[in-house]
DNA sequence: CAATTTTCCTATTGACATAATAGGAAATAT
DNA sequence: ATATTTCCTATTATGTCAATAGGAAAATTG
């Protein structure tokens, strides 16, 4: 029952796209710098990401990544769904291809439907603009960002 | 983001117990039958929930389980965290040897927090016997259990 | 046009967990 | 003594995770 490094490093980033893209678009080399990520990983996730039009890419020098909406528009849960794939807690709430053939009489998929929901309304209640904000609160978020 | 049959398994497992020991002691073999799950494996899943108090064993002929508390006193919380292990869905939020170094100034931390808090709310609200209640309400728990 | 810089795509790998299967030891009732 | 249960340990197949790696494609700049 843990988030993968794909969801946390693809949050991470969206968030580091969102605070730096005033100052233009934002490289996966600089934000995999920023956030301590390796960055051949992290390109891989970065692309989960633009499959799922989460963020907008420009190849070639000043190339980078830019936001497709504003920060308030996108839930944590919209991030997090399009790395982790689905975040149901187990597969027999949905229609999927290893649902066990007890789901009709199954009285365990009432609570897993119960986490479910609430999971989904925490992820949904908040957005990527909320992160900023938090961000913005905490003092530590100026740290090393002298090189540049 | 997923439970794992660990976690399932135990669930209906005590669940099983609870519906049954009316009529005494449950075996595994009995239960594993019911609940269309390998016995061997079963097994295991259960030595766990043995180990950590949730259910008391007796051996030899006449043998089986039984619940150590009356039903109502088990969150389905502290079911799950038998087998599966701490339900916090990063390792940051525990002092656990893999928790990243950023810890301190990571706000994505907030919101795992709110998620975790979230998530043991709701396992915390029910009982097993409120799935024993849910499983009375819905008809079709007679299912084949003909050859006894 | 050539060189550089970025994103993009695919392959490979080591480590680990999952979900079993299997065999037999220990305990206990008849 | 035998049968029946729990208990313990080993093994295995499969898959995912989390990287590492190499290079292709695109685009900017000189």
């Amino acid at each position: 029952m843990k988030i993968s490094t794909k969801g946390r490093y693809a949050l991470r980033f969206m968030l580091d796209v969102a605070s730096h893209q005033d100052e233009g678009v934002v490289r996966v080399k600089d934000a995999a710098q920023r956030q301590e990520i390796s960055l051949k990983y992290l390109e891989q996730v970065v692309s989960l990401l633009v499959k799922t039009g989460m963020v907008r890419s420009m190849k070639g020098p000043n190339g980078g990544y830019r936001l497709t909406r504003e920060a308030n528009d996108y839930t944590v849960g919209d991030i997090l769904e399009a790395t982790e794939g689905c975040l149901a807690p187990v597969d027999c709430l949905m229609d999927s291809p290893n649902r066990c053939s007890r789901s009709q009489s199954c009285v365990t998929l009432r609570l897993w439907r119960e986490l479910y929901e609430g999971m989904e309304q925490i992820l949904n209640k908040y957005t990527l603009q909320d992160l900023v904000d938090w961000q913005k609160e905490t003092p530590d978020h100026y740290v090393i960002e002298k090189g540049e």
